[in-house]
RNA sequence: GGGGGUGUAGUCCAAUCGGCAGAGACACGGGACUUAAAAUCCCGUCAGUGCGGGUUCGACCCCCGCCGCCCCCA
């Protein structure tokens, strides 16, 4: 890069990109040598030095785990890591013992297919793809502790994760203490019959002493934190896996790659987080989080209450139950709907249409089971986004069953249809047209009745033209808000003029006390789905044994190393409908079956093929990052307590360890959830001390940047684009432009390593964080670089000599208004910082060293008791040519030590203020008072200024309002 | 469709509790330096806060209704 290079009669002590560059080498250098930022543990491997820092408060600082991508970093990644470095960095300065490092989650689906076009292994590449961001990162000159650093694919991390799983294995979950529990007190409580052994895997209800040694385990197994589910999972044959729901979009495809999702049944690992999903829920109270991020969780865990009500069926022995948020509707329900899917369909299908079944309900079939048949068909050919799709028309047959409704002895007719999935809730619905949409759509089409059972208000039937009196069957559509009840009555319950909220009461004891239900809360969260079909992941620490039950490795057993394989591709199965996923790990033979001790004399068993998701690794490295070297434990307990339990800014203890956390938004729901569960399992079983892990979470916001697409809509390499009198062009042809996130696929990646070597570390650091709020999303402009870039030489010349490389400081006092500038800049740059508004930071300390330039300009030197506080303060945003300025000032420690810059009140206190005088709310003129006059001197100030008094002849002064110290408004009236 | 966020000079962004719309930067214009250009330095120009109402002595800020963009959930 030419741009910057420096011209042959450029001063020889000018601050140019080279000048920074050999700067910046050497300071960095300086820092790995001493080991400035090593952080001391209180004790361990890493107690070296925490004498020296015991008194201090401890902070620990994190940065979302980021994933080493084998095309490198582009400007719009370090955004986050700069702002925790500087803030970091300051309170460091103002006297914390800050840990703050940096580590890789290296694992996942990525790296597998980085691998596969590679055609290397998977750990060659993540290695070398850390490697390059490891370099990347450290020309940033990020103050990180890099003893503490770690990627989750290093094998003596995956021992611990595999730790952690066994201890989510060997647990199950206490609802009367509400919390997690070993499964040895769980047994214990079995065998001494202190508890029955309860659940599906247990059907018949028998005593513990009178199960098996195999059902006995069964039952355990059933209660585990971590258990196999067979379930329909999401299928992805393009990336030959399976997904979390959470991985598959809205319209049914996979998240990464855009390719199609299939439902497809299989045994998978699941572990229990809804077992946890009300303490989720009510901790986010504790947490300093964003309101929006709080949100987003809640809506995620989605916990609604409700009721469960059983309806019979005519004539059968069976029942029909349903879960609705709306009890208070019951009255209303005319008819039920279930999943074609539901298994009680082929139980209640009537053998022949009942006399008068309409036309419409038969579905053209001779008989209900024909119809059924059919319709089954149908509906199986379409996913379940399809099937949910609200202005889809509705379908559906009659099943010529009948459920009585418990409120009212109704006998309702029971029908299949598509828009019910047996995946939701009970796979069945009581269909309340009125007051749901979707069930009013099927009731029209059907001609079912529908009864309005909640009055709406009356604007509500004011805007649709129907009134009161109006049967629902007249409505333009449903009204699903709250109202109140009507025709809502029994012998025994009447929600007749009840509120919406006290009328799901009613209901609710009524459907307790009659036995048809019972009040329940339900949520949105599933269980997690753990597994994965792939190669680069966790091995499970878990064998099958003749059985085919897992068996826990005993923790001495960890690591389970993944085996060497020649085909660790994922096996890539065409869209067939009854192909399986495969996992690759079933190909390393000799690794799959294995003969160990595990206490009944060597046997043969079977290792668990599937591999853990990546976001078990991004689970736990914040505890990691505490005692990285530690071999006898995940984290030894002491120094787990010094670094997470702390107390929040006001002084109450802190429910998380970690200070602050920065990430991407995007992370809002699954990691954070994730690692919150896996905090919580760990804190209920003592491995932890506190109930969260992140007490404070901020999201950085992204760089944008400018993409360019040709006429055919193909993004064009940004940086080829020129900018003609017409718009845009790229080779010759116009493009357009829009702005999106940095990146390859808009092809507008900025490389960090460019923009150093023009400019230099320190200008890159800078400018980043002045372009905006940490928080807000904004667009990269290279050429606004220069703008800091200045700034930074700017400082450098008030301070060195350009041409001599003299210094420029002088032990002269400041004068008085320098000094004013100086410490009004310390006091505004402190509170900034401190609140992580770092673009204002910049503004200030600019604003500074302006000020400090005209001075030179004038005396051709600085004071020193003006620079030492301004490199001081910028330290943390540019701390190579801070340490440089530092040492050529006479000092020989390091500055990152070095205690903030403190500012004198007195030196902020003004005797005299201009305040605005205002007639009518107008400025209309400015006079000077004492900064303490009172309201009479000011308004007799105000009164006696020219501009004003002539505005005031012959008016009427009607009211005064004097705000002390901001301004003046003379009300006049008439 | 529901929820959240956001909108200020040509551009990126500031603006304590509702109190003078401008801190900082880019761009632009002029000047200094230079044989010239670049670099550097100095000086200067630019909006009344997306739109329409309301509350108030006073609204970028609070309230109501629209519009645009971003995010989350359907």
């Amino acid at each position: 890069m030419s741009e910057q290079t420096a011209a042959p009669d450029t001063p020889p002590h000018r601050y140019t990109a080279a000048l920074a560059g050999e700067i910046e080498d050497r300071w960095r250098a300086h820092w790995d040598e001493q080991g400035t930022f090593h952080t001391p543990n209180p004790t361990g491997a890493l107690a070296d030095g925490f004498e020296a820092v015991k008194d201090r408060p401890k902070l620990y600082v994190l940065d979302m785990f980021p994933y080493p991508s084998g095309v490198g970093l582009h400007v719009g990644h370090p955004l986050g890591f700069i702002g925790t470095d500087v803030w970091a960095r300051f309170m460091r300065m103002r006297g914390h013992n800050v840990l703050h490092t940096m580590g890789y989650d290296a694992f996942g689906l990525p790296a597998e297919q980085f691998a596969v076009e590679t055609g290397q292994h998977p750990r060659v590449t993540t290695e070398a793809n850390i490697a390059t961001m490891g370099r990347q990162l450290h020309r940033l000159g990020l103050a990180h502790d890099p003893r503490r650093s770690v990627a989750t694919t290093d094998v003596a991390y995956v021992r611990w994760t595999q730790w952690i799983f066994l201890q989510i294995f060997n647990s199950f979950y206490d609802p009367e203490a509400d919390r997690a529990r070993p499964i040895s007190e769980l047994i214990a409580e079995l065998e001494s019959g202190a508890r029955e052994p309860a659940g599906d895997a247990n059907p018949g209800g028998r005593p513990w002493a009178e199960l098996s040694e195999l059902d006995r385990r069964r039952v355990v197994d059933s209660y585990r934190l971590a258990y196999r589910h067979e379930a329909p999972v999401n299928w992805c044959p393009a990336l030959g896996t399976v997904l979390a729901n959470e991985e598959v979009t809205a319209d049914g495809r996979s998240e990464r790659g855009n390719h199609p999702v299939y439902k497809r049944p299989l045994t998978q690992w699941m572990l229990r987080i809804t077992a946890y999903a009300e303490r989720l829920l009510a901790d986010l109270d504790l947490l300093d989080w964003t309101d929006s991020i709080k949100l987003m969780q809640r809506n995620w865990i989605g916990r609604s209450e409700g009721a469960r009500v059983r309806f019979p069926v005519a004539g059968h022995d069976a029942a029909v139950e349903v879960f609705t948020t709306r009890p208070d509707t019951l009255f209303g329900a005319t008819y039920m709907v279930l999943a074609p899917e539901h298994p009680l369909v082929d139980r209640v299908t009537a053998a022949a249409w009942p006399d008068g079944t309409p036309d419409a309900w038969r579905g053209g079939a001779a008989t209900p089971a024909d119809a059924v048949a059919a319709y089954r068909r149908a509906a199986s050919t379409k996913s379940d986004v399809e099937r949910q799709v609200e202005t889809r028309e509705k379908t559906g047959v009659f099943t010529g069953a009948y459920c009585v409704n418990p409120t009212n002895g109704q006998e309702i007719p029971v029908f299949i249809a598509d828009y019910v999935l047996m995946g939701y809730g009970t796979g069945a619905i009581m269909a309340v047209p009125a007051h749901d949409q979707r069930d009013f759509e099927f009731a029209q089409a059907f001609g079912l009745p529908i009864p309005v059972v909640v009055q709406p208000p009356a604007a509500w039937l004011a805007e649709r033209g129907v009134d009161a009196s109006t049967p629902g069957e007249r409505w333009p559509e449903a009204y699903s808000g709250e109202g109140v009840g009507t025709g809502s009555a029994n012998a025994e319950v009447t929600l007749d003029g009840l509120a919406t909220p006290e009328a799901k009461q009613a209901i609710t004891r009524w459907l307790e006390a009659s036995g048809h239900g019972a009040g329940t809360v339900t949520y949105r969260l599933r269980d997690w789905l753990f597994s994965r079909q792939r190669y680069w992941g966790e091995p499970f620490p878990i064998v099958y044994d003749e059985t085919g039950l897992p068996v826990a490795l005993p923790e001495d057993q960890l690591p389970v190393e993944l085996p060497e394989i020649d085909d660790y591709a994922p096996r890539v199965v065409a869209d067939d409908d009854e192909a399986l996923p495969e996992p690759p790990l079933g190909r390393a033979t000799d690794w799959a079956e294995v003969t160990l001790d595990l206490g009944d004399g060597p046997k043969r068993y079977r290792r668990e093929l599937n591999t853990m998701p990546q976001w078990a690794g991004s689970c736990w490295y914040y505890l990691r990052y505490l005692d990285p070297t530690n071999d006898e434990a995940l984290v030894d307990p002491e120094i787990e307590r010094y670094w997470m339990c702390g107390t929040r800014p006001d002084g109450t203890p802190a429910a998380g360890g970690v200070d602050l956390y920065v990430g991407g938004v995007e992370h809002a729901v699954l990691h954070l959830l994730y690692a919150r569960f896996w905090h919580k399992v760990l804190y209920d079983l003592g491995h932890v001390s506190t109930p969260e892990p992140f007490q404070r979470l901020y999201n950085q916001g992204y760089i944008l940047a400018a993409a360019y697409r040709d006429e055919r809509g193909v993004y064009v390499p940004a940086e080829e684009v020129e900018e003609t009198e017409h718009g845009f062009s790229y080779q010759g042809r116009p493009v357009t432009r829009e702005y999106g996130k940095m990146g390859k696929s808009l092809k507008n990646a900025v490389a960090p390593d460019d923009i150093i070597a023009d400019y230099g570390a320190d200008t890159l650091r800078l400018y980043e964080m002045a372009m905006g709020p940490l928080d807000t999303d904004r667009p990269w402009n290279t050429q606004d670089i220069v703008g800091v870039y200045r700034f930074l030489q700017r400082v450098w010349r008030n301070l060195v000599d350009e041409h001599t490389g003299a210094s420029r400081v002088t032990d002269e006092p400041a004068g008085e208004g320098t000094r004013r500038v100086l410490h009004r800049t310390i006091a505004a740059v402190t509170a900034d910082m401190a609140a992580l508004e770092l673009n204002t930071a910049v503004a200030r300390l600019i604003e500074l060293n302006n000020h400090l330039t005209k001075l030179v300009a004038g005396a051709g030197s600085t004071p020193r008791e003006v620079a030492e506080p301004l490199v001081l303060m910028l330290a943390p945003l540019a701390p190579h040519v801070a340490e440089e300025l530092w040492h050529r000032l006479g000092h020989t420690q390091s500055l990152a030590y070095e205690p903030w810059p403190e500012h004198d009140p007195a030196l902020l206190v003004e005797h005299e203020v201009e305040l605005p005088v205002q007639v009518d709310g107008k400025v209309r003129s400015k006079v000077r008072v004492a900064a303490d006059a009172g309201e009479a001197a000011v308004e007799a100030a105000a009164r006696a200024d020219d501009r004003v008094a002539a505005l005031l002849e012959g008016r009427q002064v009607r009211r005064v309002v004097v705000v002390p110290g901001r301004l003046v408004n003379i009300v006049t009236g008439g």
